[in-house]
DNA sequence: GCCAACGTTGGC
DNA sequence: GCCAACGTTGGC
């Protein structure tokens, strides 16, 4: 099994609109870094759900991988705010998951918190910030379900 | 709202 | 295939 970080926008969708749903598509993603990290991902992978561009961003629950990887359909559908016109249901250029909700973390791990503790220095969160779905190490997750309670 | 970092596009 | 221009992300 392996360990994901997936950045989203609470004001868009965020935790407790995951935890509401129990299990959503994780569509929009229009990079191709983060669409190959999603294509690797197994049925069953664990996830930290992060919240960025937020007041404070940081790590908010846990998830888990729900399907594999599919064709996004927002990407052809021109209302679409995610809409690419290079991509078709016969040309599908961007994948999704889905996701199914874990658990709220009691303790919210906020980035400048993140950023304090010397065992995750080495997470690509803190040092590529940018990439929105990320593979993450077991230690590292493992460390942040346990300070996030 | 600013802006640094970084990804993508397109002319050549 | 280079790289300038441009667009986006995301912390602050």
């Amino acid at each position: 099994m392996r360990h994901w970080l997936m950045k989203t926008e609470p004001d868009a969708f965020g935790i407790d609109d995951l935890k509401a749903k129990g299990t959503a598509p994780w569509d929009g993603v229009r990079n191709y870094q983060a669409r190959n990290h999603m294509r690797d991902m197994a049925v069953g992978d664990r996830i930290l759900f992060y919240h960025s561009s937020a007041n404070p961003s940081g790590v908010a629950g846990l998830a888990k991988v729900a399907r594999l990887a599919y064709p996004d359909p927002s990407s052809w559908d021109p209302q679409s705010h995610y809409f690419d016109p290079a991509a078709s249901p016969e040309n599908p250029r961007w994948s999704m998951v889905d996701v199914t909700y874990v658990r709220t973390l009691k303790n919210f791990l906020a980035l400048e918190r993140l950023k304090a503790i010397p065992e995750l220095g080495g997470m690509i969160l803190l040092q590529r910030s940018r990439l929105s779905v990320q593979p993450v190490e077991k230690e590292h997750y493992d460390l942040i379900a346990k300070l996030g309670g």
